[in-house]
RNA sequence: GCCUAUGUAGCUCAGUGGUAGAGCACUUCCUUGGUAAGGAAGAGGUCGCGGGUUCAAUUCCCGCCAUCGGCUCCA
């Protein structure tokens, strides 16, 4: 074999022989030119490298195109590199900050200068100049640098922040790429030319803090996405049309779910008839699977003593960013409302002397919650100052804690199933160990806590994203995310592990051994609350909910006036067999009172007439046509003598 | 809280330095009694709120409130 010659494997198990010093994009050609045509980047031995950077040893290569995660980020990435240049071209003395590839599309953050901003108007302009250097052709040039030369390049464009980033990478891993008289600083990869862009769409500008630090500048965040095909970016942008139909702002006003009054408050949502219906048909299906899970229901008031939260430690972590304290006539009597419902629970734990043999004790309250979040950060029902937690507390000895845990699971997992959140994500969330200030507790009971998290889920199977840095204060999480209409991730179900509250609040139960011990506390919302619940449950079903969560499920409409009654007798008979239904009765003058684009979303239709009335049976046709049976209707007076008949005899109890 | 944008009838939106329009919805009447019916008429707005400039502000300027898209935050 000569030494001038590489091995390169490719993914169907095939290799062949190159000179050393070929380039991936040589290689896709000498397979066929369409494959070079497509290629976007290589990827070899797993790293994803530039289509001209020189292969000099054996190597597994696989050729990235469109249909790969990581041919698309590179393009991505090009093209934050060509807004960039464009951006340079029309804002001289511009500054940047970093340009990647997201999920769909890129970004790149700029700092246009002291008293210029770049706006939506501006837009055009931008993607003008950028079609225009595509035209130009320019190769994508990668070079190594070194630290000095690079801290040269950047302080003599006055490019204070890449100044800063170069400062803190290390000698000898330094590189820039230069198209035309743009040139960054950037690890790579990269496409070999701009030309290879051809549909570009700048979508939006924002606001971004440098690095994420709310105390440095704001730097202009300018969002983007490119195609290789026109038609590409128009599916895209039509996908997004699409996407903005099944907003549950939209739907919960069309379908009158609920409402937002300023004159209430910013965050604050107004539960409307039908989407009280609808939360309501929730609770009672968790309700119901709590009792299967022997929970108890416990409630408790909406607000606290102000020492509540002392012990708790919500106070000191959130007093201050919080609803003010609500003042009595009593001289420094405070109260506050309440952020969370744990301090209560803990108190319900403390009311009497607990037995090992009590737990674990899972007490369950749908909980009403008030924060006070930034304003900037309210979204619709995603986001907001008042909601209700589906929460629950299970106390626990420390040997029950992965089989509580586990059971926990097992009703998100029934919930997500029954609800079709088929594409949900796990997130374990852990302490960011360099910040002990965020954190309360000790490290062993945090340890523990994380250990018993990963345990879970592994025994289950699950997979998650392990996030250090995002724990709740007092411990540990697993959390279920689940994307919005716009492919925004949101946190619906939790389950948190917590060896520290109970510590604070002072908890003990008697054991096996007549010794106190301290118990564990698992805190859990398989819904995380109902308003973001019932928002993504909107968004995913676009309205179009499952029968048994429709809030009105049958109408039944009478032909004309004179068969009200009869349409009111079988809403009442629907009634009896656990249907939800109403009647859009007519009188002489009026007609169809149901607005159109609510009766678009009615399953069932019963029409009553002539016919019905004297058959004294209504057939039940789904909209569009389909024949469902027919219901007997029984009046009101047969309703009543027959409840009161089961009264006085009452049916024997069904054996267990 | 920060950056950009927006705020006109219930909804979707047009428009203007001289106090306002369209479509749908709504009300009434007519027509049609049967699965998202048609016609006619009518009503509805301190042009988000408060200041300022102006003879005159819905329009221009400032502040506030709310909302959109992000950032930061998220017990």
């Amino acid at each position: 074999m000569r030494t001038d010659m590489i091995n390169i494997t490719f993914p169907d198990g095939s290799s062949r022989e190159y000179e050393k010093g070929v380039t991936g994009l040589e290689i896709a050609r000498s397979i066929s030119p369409r494959l070079a045509n497509e290629a976007l980047a290589v990827s070899v031995d797993g790293v994803t490298c530039d289509l001209t950077a020189p292969l000099e040893r054996d190597a597994a290569l696989r050729i990235l195109t469109w249909d790969d995660g990581e041919g698309r980020r590179t393009y991505w990435h090009s093209s934050a590199h060509l807004m960039a240049e464009a951006l340079q071209a029309l804002y001289p003395g511009i500054r940047f900050g970093i340009g990647p590839a997201i999920e769909n599309g890129f970004y790149y953050d700029v700092d246009p200068g002291e008293g210029t901003v770049i706006r939506e108007a501006d837009f055009p302009a931008i993607e003008k100049k950028m079609t225009e250097l595509i035209a130009a052709k320019e190769e994508i040039v990668r070079r190594s640098i070194s630290r000095d030369d690079a801290l040269r390049l950047f302080s003599e464009r006055n490019e204070t922040y890449k100044v800063e980033l170069v400062s803190e990478l290390e000698d000898g891993t330094i590189s820039t790429y230069t198209q035309g008289s743009f040139t960054d600083l950037c690890r790579g990869p990269h496409l070999p030319n701009t030309s290879c862009i051809k549909a570009i769409k700048i979508l939006s500008a924002a606001g971004a803090y440098w690095r994420g630090d709310e105390k440095r500048h704001q730097l202009t965040r300018l969002y983007g996405i490119t195609f290789p095909k026109k038609k590409m970016l128009d599916e895209y942008l039509l996908l997004l049309e699409e996407a903005k139909k099944r907003d549950h702002r939209k739907i919960g006003r069309e379908l009158h779910l609920f409402h937002f009054s300023p004159t209430v408050g910013a965050g604050l949502p107004l539960w409307l008839p039908k989407g009280t219906q609808l939360r309501l048909r929730l609770e009672e299906f968790l309700k119901k699977i709590q009792r299967d899970f022997d929970y108890e229901q416990v409630i408790t008031p909406h607000i606290g003593h102000k020492q509540l939260y002392v012990t708790s430690g919500h106070y000191a972590k959130y007093g201050k960013d919080s609803f003010r304290p609500i003042k009595t006539p009593e001289e420094g009597e405070e109260f506050l409302l309440k952020p969370m419902n744990c301090p209560h629970h803990c108190e319900i734990y403390k009311a009497f002397p607990r037995s090992y043999k009590d737990l674990p004790l899972r007490l369950a309250e749908f909980g009403t919650v008030y924060r006070y979040e930034q304003s900037g950060e309210l979204h619709g029902l995603t986001r907001v100052r008042g909601f209700t937690q589906d929460d629950a507390h299970i106390f626990c000895m420390p040997d029950q804690v992965k089989s509580e845990f586990l059971k926990v699971m097992d009703i998100i997992f029934i919930i997500f199933r029954a609800l079709h959140f088929d594409s949900f994500e796990a997130q374990i969330s852990l302490r960011d160990p360099s910040d002990r200030e965020k954190y309360i507790g000790s490290d062993e009971n945090w340890e523990t806590a994380e250990c018993a998290i990963r345990e879970a889920c592994s025994e289950k199977g699950l997979k998650a994203d392990v996030v250090t840095g995002e724990a709740a204060f007092y411990g540990p999480k697993l959390d279920f995310m689940v994307k919005d209409a716009l492919g925004r991730r949101w946190q619906l179900g939790t389950i948190q592990v917590d060896y520290n509250l109970p510590e604070r609040f002072g908890l003990e139960y008697t054991g096996a051994d007549n010794r106190r011990h301290r118990p564990v506390m698992i805190h859990r919302a398989p819904f995380g609350s109902m308003e973001r619940f019932v928002a993504l449950l909107i968004e995913h079903t676009a309205g179009k909910f499952p029968l048994w969560l429709t809030p009105t499920q049958a109408v039944v409409l009478p032909v004309s006036e004179k068969y009200n009654d009869c349409a009111r007798d079988v809403v009442r008979t629907l009634k009896q067999y656990g249907v939800r239904a109403e009647t859009d009765e007519r009188n002489e003058k009026v007609g169809r009172k149901i607005r159109d684009n609510e009766l678009k979303r009615i399953p069932y239709l019963l029409i009553v007439g002539e016919k019905e009335a004297e058959n004294g049976e209504v057939s039940v046709r789904k909209q569009g046509g389909e024949d469902c049976g027919s219901v007997k209707i029984r009046t009101f007076a047969e309703e009543i003598s027959r409840e009161a008949e089961e009264m006085m005899n009452p049916a024997k109890p069904e054996r267990c």
